[in-house]
DNA sequence: CTGTTAGCGCCTTCAT
DNA sequence: ATGAAGGCGCTAACAG
């Protein structure tokens, strides 16, 4: 390995000056740099991180956790777009991603002590959001930098997330379908210990109400992620008095699962029932019909998070920040217009 | 911060017992290991890692390569599942990841000298096989642990990968379709530049050819991900004089979209047309029907690549592996028999 | 068994 | 504008 020593020895300087040079010191002068640099080109020098790190007391890398394994959400294309969107804004500023994930949410909580306390990384970005979170609370007891994705549950105020409005999404993305003549909505979500689901529970509802529409209960269904329960809890909604005309579904995903239960029960979609739903991920638009989904514009969630804690670590003062993202409606062919 | 110093301060021992306490070495007696632990534990020591890492010439980290974001591919569950793969093994040997993606083949290359360089990991994993790809040969020269997942495309004796036995995999899926009395039966794959797809067609034609049927270039057809482009590809399929009654298609993804498309064009699926694909992702489970697809153990493919790396990473003279994991046909609903 | 010393590669005063 | 020296926190000889 080729150090700043090797560098100095090299161009017949002292080391100090070297490093120096790194930091592009303006009291260095322009020839003594040209030479420097040219030698470190030319042994092929890189700065050694890890030395580096131990005197600036930083590392320029932040931590992403991941939901514990046991939710089968993770396969939720979600994740890699996400993913994307906050690598896009660390490789610009040259700093690194350590992922964590883990099969229970007590291995995720030791993985993420071990990387606060070894001084792995500068902040964390938690890709989920649950109630009385040891994470939680352990990083902000060590007044770690973080921000989460989604909605805190508890100190609001004091912790900085990104989201979206996703009650307003909700109402819009209802509204939609009751412009569209559908008096008779139902709600597919998924667990309601997620405030996502609440959200757009909420937004659905309101909706519902400011159209003058009755808000049903047994229009609501939560489930977990629909295999088997999901699809009896489908198939209940088809046997009501009252069958709905349109359904909103919290997630693509969900939405596939519900598409195909619905076809295979010889429903037809959108002739007989129309969906939407939300995140416009890749697969609702190959899906058939395509999907009308409301775009979270999940990479900028990404991106304006990883943002958002650089600026915590790199300014511990930061102020506490809550950043929405906007959201848009993706219309396809999932929904049809129904003749009162 | 409280550091080896402070310990050994309250320990009233040197910071070298403490270290070596740390090391649980043998010969520090009972009592002193004890006395030492309690100290740790009420000042709440943890070790920084950098300055470990910098004497230790170790990181005990290992980078996670993601193709370029250009892939749409990366939407692909795949990604999540594999990441989850690789994390059971870092995690259950203390090891991080460092995940590194990029909008383009370039900017991956940047990232890679600069991980490599920077002593930031001690392996690489990459989960992309490309020709001539600058990362590959950057990484040989460097001498520096990598594996890949997948094939490489050169020198493949010498460079450890762990992948799937593609062409018994292939041959498998197909010989099903045509034990059901399928004997018109298409293919559909992705980029044909990619091994993956390579080597599924070869084996779907050793399958046809094994059962004495012929391979017909207008069954084949290579689409990126079908979009626009798929489109147009299934329908010539299908108005084909004498149409495939089966597909084997390379990723369930795709299968989905070509599901779509068939189930639009008023096609059935299975009664009318069967088809099969590989992955076996959480999607082929709750579509409908689902789909009869070969389980590749995603998982599985990335526990063994990390182990794998890390082996080579502590052991650099360890041998050249080929690892290949075994893979399983699930048998599900989009497979009909035919009657000849 | 344990303490002392040196040094990993870098940055940062403090001099000059 | 540059050099010399010290130290970041830890480990690894080398002594005892």
């Amino acid at each position: 390995m080729v150090t700043i020593k090797d560098v100095a020895k090299a161009t017949g300087v002292a080391p100090s000056t070297v490093s120096r040079v790194i930091a592009d010191n303006p009291r260095i002068s322009a020839e003594t740099k040209k030479k420097v640099r040219k030698a470190m080109k030319d042994l092929g020098y890189h700065p050694n991180i890890n030395a580096r790190n131990l005197v600036a007391k930083s590392t320029k890398a932040i931590a992403v956790i991941m939901p514990s394994s046991a939710d089968k959400a993770l396969q939720n294309p979600f994740f890699p777009e996400i993913l994307r969107g906050i690598g896009s804004i660390t490789h610009s500023m040259q700093y690194s991603i350590t992922l964590s994930s883990g099969q229970t949410e007590a291995e995720i909580f030791e993985e993420v002590q071990r990387l606060v306390h070894g001084s792995y990384v500068d902040g964390v970005i938690l890709l989920y959001s649950r109630l009385e979170d040891r994470v939680t609370s352990f990083l902000r007891e060590m007044k770690f930098p973080f921000v989460i994705v989604g909605k805190p549950y508890e100190n609001m105020n004091e912790i900085t997330h990104v989201d979206n409005d996703n009650f307003v999404a909700g109402k819009e993305i209802t509204r939609h379908l009751i412009e569209n003549g559908h008096e008779k909505v139902a709600f597919i979500g998924g667990s309601k210990e997620l405030f996502v689901t609440i959200d757009r529970e909420a937004g659905y509802e309101a909706a519902l109400q400011e159209a003058g529409l009755e808000v049903s209960d047994s229009y609501k269904i939560h489930t977990e992620f629909l295999k088997s329960g999901g699809r009896e809890a489908v198939e209940t909604l088809l046997s009501l008095d009252i069958p709905p005309t349109g359904i909103v579904i919290t997630d693509d995903l969900m939405s596939v699962g519900v598409l195909s239960l619905l076809e295979e029960s010889g429903v037809r979609v959108p002739q007989d029932i129309s969906l939407v739903s939300f995140n416009n991920v890749y697969l609702s638009e190959i899906i058939r019909p395509a999907l009308t989904t409301v775009d979270i514009q999940i990479h900028e969630l990404g991106a304006q998070s990883a943002k958002a804690l650089i600026e915590k670590t790199v300014n511990k003062s930061e102020p506490v920040k809550r950043i929405s993202i906007q959201h848009q409606i993706v219309y396809r062919d999932s929904v049809s217009k129904r003749l009162k």
